[in-house]
DNA sequence: CTGTTAGCGCTTTCAG
DNA sequence: CTGAAAGCGCTAACAG
């Protein structure tokens, strides 16, 4: 009988076995260890190549006590925004020796729970996060603090806790697009929103009664419209406002999505943009500057955002007492890029 | 002197302890063996959670010989297909109980090579693959099949390698691309392709002289860009050739980014789309029915192509004898969505 | 510069 | 149904 071809993984112990010395100084040679010769590490790297020697991490992280990997939840990663910010995070932690391991929330407050504890059972070095839709409590979150694990969260945060992070200044972007369709002579201002408990919709709504405010323009309610999520949501509260009596002359969108289902509504409607009605929509997805008319946007820099984040977490990890300490809070100055959707001087 | 609080991490031997078992049996408890006492299992279970017990994985892992993790190893990540790919992955792999660990080559070999290297090291259950650019050497991926680790390549497969992989039947649906434009009365037909030593270039440029040739048309040399990767580089060879004596009446793209470079110059140039000449792209990104003209494409279904390449490697993982079988190959159906880029009959 | 030794936290025979 | 004991592959004191 044939004997199965145990094609068993060859480990240190065979490299030093190969070259009558301690696994010790196999260890090291591999690791560059300063205090071994130059002679021997060649000599170990030699025959660790002819043996197919391949290191096994997950012996070497129990024993350091420490893996070489970071975990990422977010609430989507189908998007431009949540792909590019995990792009620019690689960026910074795939030098830094760190895998990353991702996993997706979904917009659902218990995946994310159950992601957490998979991470933790991991062993990650960190944890970035974004936080879902539906989440409102924070023990998840408090509970790996108050375990010292590193914990960076971007974009969607949780304000109460107190955490590094990195955020955009929503709030002060959106009183400048406001600002802006002011300054073109837009007066009845509305506002389509995504659900305001959600920490950046809430800063851009603050955005935008502050500016009102400021303006002196005349809040109406029926103009605010929450908790929408889709383009179809847009395109149907659209539908409903804009064939009322009572309609506003601009719509500050806050996604470009929403903005892209309040333009096709318009549209249908024959209600010129920007000659009658202005809108703004927050993102600069690929599509904003494609469509006609070319649509008005706020660029987020989400790669940048990541590359913060990362950086961050990179600074976090291994500084014991972290969570004792005051937290930074990196904010990235998103830019509003003006095109037709709003510009009104490009028409009269 | 205040003694550190030593928050060392409670053990399944801290609750053993406390419980005055076993640790076998604490560990029996935790994962459900079907020889533990319900009492028992519910004992443990509650002095697990007082102590706020967590597993550690990578002493699991290191012990079962094991890891729950699966490598992904993508050219892009920030890109629709890419992006929509993992989420197809992510969907399948989770429930079964499984981390993402995700790298990106940035169309780079040696980072290839080097994420690969990465990945072994991490006792990966398996890797998810889809080639760089830059890849024309394939040893890094004859080494791990020959170590036993699964192999699933997606998309940019390597054709002489004999893998389980997911792929679109790119000549297939190139084939009625091509037949659509002839249908709509073009006849000289140029196609913008990225490099065709990439497996999904090749296949469509396969199809588009498949399609010539079984159509009777005579293929032009000129009309044949090869190499192209940016917008740019098609809006600059579009120029060329458009303003050439020699021109075609209709251009097929790799892309929709090429495509969208093609129809900004065919703009500019004035000529007009499609009554002069037909455009169509590949990949169907969110922006090809949103510009002017809607543009005709192709869906590849990338979240399909990930859940399926995730299904085939847990499929894989634990058949000791995969390397050794014949290997299966998933085909994905694209489909073609006509637009007004190529859409004659609109016009006529 | 190198070797000896003791584990990291968990699972899993084997033995009751 | 439960316990004792061995050990996964590696690293890091400690000791020369």
């Amino acid at each position: 009988m044939m004997a199965d071809m145990e094609k068993k993984k060859n480990t240190i112990v065979d490299v030093a076995r190969k070259l009558n010395v301690s696994t010790s100084t196999v260890s090291r040679a591999l690791n560059g260890h300063h205090s071994i010769s130059e002679r021997t590490k060649l000599k170990v790297r030699k025959v660790a190549a002819e043996l197919n020697y391949s290191p096994n991490n997950v012996a070497a992280s129990l024993r350091r006590g420490k893996v070489n990997s970071i975990g990422v939840i977010l609430p989507r990663i189908n998007s431009t925004f949540m792909s590019n910010c995990i792009f620019g995070i690689e960026s910074v932690t795939y030098p830094a020796g760190y895998n990353l391991i991702i996993s997706c929330s979904n917009e659902d407050y218990k995946k994310e729970v159950q992601s957490i504890a998979a991470l933790k059972a991991s062993q990650v070095s960190g944890i970035i996060l974004s936080l879902s839709n539906e989440t409102k409590k924070t023990a998840h979150l408090s509970n790996i603090i108050s375990q010292n694990i590193p914990l960076v969260m971007f974009d969607r945060i949780a304000e109460l806790l107190n955490v590094d992070s990195v955020v955009n200044d929503d709030t002060k972007i959106t009183v400048q697009a406001i600002e802006h369709l002011h300054a073109m002579g837009f007066r009845k201002i509305a506002i389509f929103s995504s659900p305001t408990h959600i920490y950046v919709y809430k800063n851009r709504m603050k955005g935008y009664l502050e500016a009102l405010s400021s303006l002196g323009l005349t809040l109406n309610h029926n103009w605010i419209i929450e908790n929408i999520q889709t383009k179809e949501q847009a395109q149907h509260s659209a539908e409903i406002l804009f064939k009322a009596k009572d309609k506003p002359d601009a719509v500050f969108c806050t996604s470009d999505t929403i903005a892209l289902g309040v333009i096709q509504t318009l549209k249908k409607l024959g209600i010129q943009i920007p000659q009658e009605v202005g809108v703004i929509g927050y993102s600069n997805d690929t599509f904003s500057e494609l469509i006609q008319p070319t649509l008005t946007s706020i660029e987020q820099y989400p790669q940048e955002m990541g590359v913060n984040a990362a950086k961050l977490m990179l600074d976090i990890i291994g500084d014991k007492n972290w969570s004792m300490q005051v937290h930074k809070q990196i904010h990235i100055k998103p830019r509003l890029i003006i095109r037709d959707s709003s510009n009104r001087l490009l028409t009269e």
